[in-house]
DNA sequence: GGCCGGCTCCGTGCCGCCACATAGGGGAAA
DNA sequence: TTTCCCCTATGTGGCGGCACGGAGCCGGCC
């Protein structure tokens, strides 16, 4: 623990929880932010100019995603440690999220002092998970996906609600190849039944990838 | 406008949001939050002991959504004025907010003091439309789905990837009859593909119902 | 060069979904 | 009471996705 203050750096595209972060953030002693950032880019942006001991980082945003950031983030400021903020426990994002440099892991819809522990937490060296988001990590012994290139764009099509005959126009591509797909991708990702497929999809793109 | 304070009160499941908007509004003097609410059901029963001048309302709650709350809320309140807060400017939950009495309706990734604005402008008798907003009530010329409660019901398996086989069980109906309202469903939203109507069904439950 | 993985395409039978239509029972409003 | 909507269920023909198989092409790696 240093004997200086935290330096907070905020990522949300939201204003109203940027808000609600920082004025609860600021009555607490020893914290200070320095920075705060709507989306991907201007986080980075911030981060040239200043470096934040904790980024605060919502892991939906528009344009570059939490997890992509996460990752850019850790291999950039490795010493930079970062806690990961969303609506939603999925174990897939909370698995991805550690996987890719994050140190703690807290829901928006839990108490607000849980954000204050969870920032003590990672300075002091230490990972933090919000309550409930254990069980997620449990359950979610899922590693990565990892869906080739052709694949997620089929992906990315099936999530605008798209059937395969259109997928394939857009693609210039056989329909059977784009059947062909969309089996590989519900084998790699464990889903069974098209609806199933579709549901994965639709999240995923609402989680920005 | 009256000579003594606004009260105000704040329903959203989100404590963070509650956090922001509570610290924001207190600094604004003339203002002044009697009650807080995580739920549709906390909100009536806190209307019970102490009425407000304004509701700042979540459109997306878990238990009962926004929209039926607004109903009921100006059924037994009339004279409570309601603001709409959400995440996202989807056309038909605006036209449907305003058709069930919603008196204003904030982005909460707009500027906090829209807010402010937003609750002088129904403390004056008059409506208020974020920015954008405006936009999404030109262009949803749709008045509104309307679900009955069973299509709701089932809508809400078809965003878990459920088949109309594993819901008609569920539900303890005949496969066909899920088919039916599936299709009725379709109808009514205008939709086309069974993808779509899943994607659809996912954003909805994305954004609260 | 040989091997492996990704991308592309294809056949076939099966099952689920789609669109059209019909129809009886029940409850609520006019 | 009559009317209207909702919920329920069913028939039929067609189309699309699913799961199993095989196969050729290409680029990178050993």
């Amino acid at each position: 623990m240093e004997a200086s203050r935290v330096k907070l750096m905020l990522v949300d595209d939201h204003p109203l929880v940027r808000d609600g972060l920082r004025l609860r953030l600021a009555t607490v002693p020893g914290f200070e932010i320095i920075a705060e950032a709507d989306d991907g880019v201007a986080a980075l942006a911030a981060l040239e100019r200043q470096e934040p001991d904790v980024v605060l980082m919502d892991i939906a945003m528009p344009g570059a995603n939490g997890i992509e950031l996460v990752k850019k983030l850790h291999e950039l400021y490795p010493q930079v440690q970062v806690i990961m903020l969303t609506m939603h426990d999925q174990p897939q994002y909370v698995v991805e999220a550690f996987r890719q440099g994050a140190r703690g892991y807290v829901l928006k819809d839990s108490p607000a002092q849980e954000i204050v522990a969870a920032i003590h937490a990672v300075m002091a060296g230490k990972r933090y998970y919000s309550a409930g988001v254990a069980d997620a990590l449990a359950a979610g012994a899922t590693p990565a996906p990892l869906l080739t290139q052709r694949e997620q764009e089929v992906l990315a099509l099936i999530a605008e609600g798209r059937s395969s005959k259109e997928i394939a126009s857009s693609l210039n591509l056989s329909v059977r190849t784009v059947e062909t797909h969309r089996l590989n991708i519900k084998r790699k990702c464990e889903l069974e039944g098209s609806s199933a497929l579709v549901k994965f999809a639709v999240e995923r793109k609402w989680t920005g990838l």
